[in-house]
DNA sequence: GGCCATAGCGCG
DNA sequence: AAAGCGCGCTATGGCC
């Protein structure tokens, strides 16, 4: 069962029931008001909910306590079909699809622009489709044709990636669990009270001072990197850069100092006391998360930078009183998904077990697990250079089919072809520039790079561009059904989730980031949600690599703060 | 004052 | 021994 659902004036809305194949199974209905209708309706019977875009329209719901289990993101899947069909980039939106199936002019995506905060009165209308249609008729015409190009792994996709946005919506309106005075007192700990606006806290002030005074006194900007490497080679000390790894290695009183100037004052520009004053409220850090920000299918965030929490930042995330925080991760996630992809036995038989670089190494690498771990994500990275090299030989002996698989994908990339996780998304087309460079056009000659060779093979810069991609692509396959994978998991997951514990004490997902997840719960259901997600990792694998003997193993920890997890 | 490229580093 | 994938974010510094 599905309904086709609109927004229209002052809080009413239309709706339509739908049947899966998307032909209408009765007559429009207006309701006076939205909130009440997919309350109602959804206590009722539960349906997917065919909606232009839940980034638009979720929120408002949960803003108004309306929490809904399943949906049809029409934005979303569009994106995924067009991709599929090398479309990649074009207009996703109702609007846009709607115009593509009457033949008529395709009105370009709302720009969202970082700081997209006007008042909902103020904003134009954003279906952006002709005044004399009815939005109601283009969701369903939409819908209806999107269902006709899914079916199998696709479908299996748009209903994760639906689900993906659901859960995205709640975690930015539920928000992770942060004690400021936690994060406050680290900041304090660890750089010195705060101070107003543009001043250094005294420990970076301090360190400021020590490093001129390593310098010989001469004033030099530590935040400057070109600063840096001018100072330091004034005392006769050449640096390619002011890399942290760089100056790692340079025996000169100031690098030490610059080293651990460099690592407080990322801290506190990028998650000091603006950042808490700005994210963090009621307990709560509410970053935007951008489901299928990613080509790949990964999550981006907007703002906040949710996905790049620092360790140490971490602290902070504290489960409330009487509550736990259930931390799990994928290990190894994407060479299991390298091991099931290519079907390579011998290299699913090392993923059954729970440390796959060690059964690799023992398998091909005498044992020896750093080698393993090398030549396996050179492998999945394209890693041509250094000791890399020299293991993919021993890697591919043992497991040609898994080597091959990436080769492969890495060739028709290199060839300007497509290539698609396991469940259908799809890489970007190579650009005109691409091409150009490949064919050794004109971007060829005002580039500077060699024209191709007599038997039509590039070179130079089109040589580089080709593997480039290759690169890219060869990568692709595998992040890409790592992230179809995750989005099962988290799927199944906020399902099983919603069947434990009573409204309003329930667990909930309240942290996702590639391949790890976080529950907020009441203490005495963790034990009940680490099972659940345990069995969400089985049922995930099932659904998007069906029988394998690859085995995707969840490490649990039940903990009060994130910190302790690992 | 805003815009943009670059450098650098946080996460997976 | 610093290359080999995908991102977001901040500071700097040149430019208009």
């Amino acid at each position: 069962m599905r309904i086709g659902v609109v927004g229209t004036w002052g809080g009413s809305a239309l709706l339509r029931s739908l049947a899966d194949d998307g032909s209408p199974t009765g007559p429009a209905e207006q309701v006076p008001d939205l909130v009440a209708a997919v309350r109602e309706r959804e206590a009722r019977e539960s349906p997917r909910w065919v909606w232009a875009s839940t980034s638009e329209v979720y929120p408002g719901l949960l803003g108004a306590g309306v929490r809904v289990a399943r949906c049809h993101d029409l934005a979303l899947v569009e994106a995924l079909l067009l991709g599929h069909d090398g479309r990649w980039g074009e207009p996703r939106s109702v609007a846009a699809a709607w115009a593509r199936l009457r033949g008529e002019p395709v009105p370009a995506d709302p720009q969202h622009g970082p700081r997209d905060l006007q008042p909902a009165l103020f904003e134009p209308d954003r279906t952006g489709l002709p005044g004399d249609v009815d939005p109601l008729d283009a969701v369903v015409a939409v819908h209806r044709r999107q269902q006709q190009g899914l079916s199998g792994p696709l479908a299996l996709l748009a209903a994760a990636e639906s689900a993906g946005a659901l859960l995205a919506a709640e975690l930015g309106h539920d928000g992770l669990p942060w004690r400021a005075d936690v994060h406050d007192e680290l900041l304090t700990g660890l750089l010195g009270p705060r101070e107003e606006p543009g001043v250094r806290p005294a420990r970076l002030r301090e360190l400021a001072a020590r490093i001129a005074e390593a310098f010989g006194g001469r004033a030099v900007n530590p935040d400057a990197p070109a600063d840096i490497v001018r100072a330091f080679a004034r005392e006769g000390v050449q640096v390619p850069s002011a890399r942290s790894w760089v100056l790692r290695k340079v025996e000169h009183p100031a690098a030490p100092l610059i080293l651990a100037y460099k690592e407080l004052s990322r801290l506190h520009a990028a998650h000091g006391w603006a950042w808490l004053d700005q994210w963090v409220s009621g307990g709560r850090f509410r970053p935007e998360y951008v489901p299928g920000g990613v080509v790949s299918g990964r999550w981006a965030t907007r703002g906040g930078g949710a996905l790049q929490i620092p360790r140490v930042v971490r602290r902070a995330v504290v489960a409330d009183p009487g509550w736990a925080l259930v931390v799990a991760d994928a290990s190894q996630l994407e060479p299991r998904v390298l091991a099931a992809l290519a079907g390579d036995h011998r290299m699913a038989a090392a993923a059954a077990g729970g440390d796959l670089y060690q059964a690799l190494a023992d398998e091909a690498f005498g044992g020896d697990r750093a080698r393993a771990k090398v030549a396996m994500l050179g492998t999945i990275y394209g890693q041509t250079a250094g000791e890399a090299a020299q293991l993919l030989v021993q890697l591919r002996q043992r497991f040609p089919a898994a080597v091959r698989y990436v080769e492969a994908a890495a060739t028709a990339g290199e060839e300007g072809r497509l290539v698609r996780s396991v469940l259908g998304r799809t890489c970007p087309p190579p650009s005109a520039a691409w091409r150009e460079l490949l064919s050794g056009g004109p971007a060829d000659v005002d580039g500077g790079g060699a024209a191709p060779d007599p038997d039509g093979a590039p070179t130079g810069d089109g040589r580089r561009a080709a593997r480039d991609r290759g690169r890219f692509t060869r990568n692709f396959v595998v992040q890409a059904s790592a992230a179809d994978w995750a989005l099962a998991l988290l799927a199944v997951l906020r399902a099983r989730l919603a069947e434990l514990g009573s409204p309003g004490d329930r667990p909930a997902l309240v942290f996702f980031q590639h391949d790890e997840v976080i529950v907020h719960t009441p203490e005495p259901l963790a034990a009940a949600v680490a099972d659940a997600v345990t069995s969400a990792g089985r049922e995930a694998t099932r659904m998007v690599f069906g029988p394998t003997p690859v085995q995707f193993p969840l490490g649990t920890a039940v903990v009060a703060c994130y910190a302790d997890a690992k």
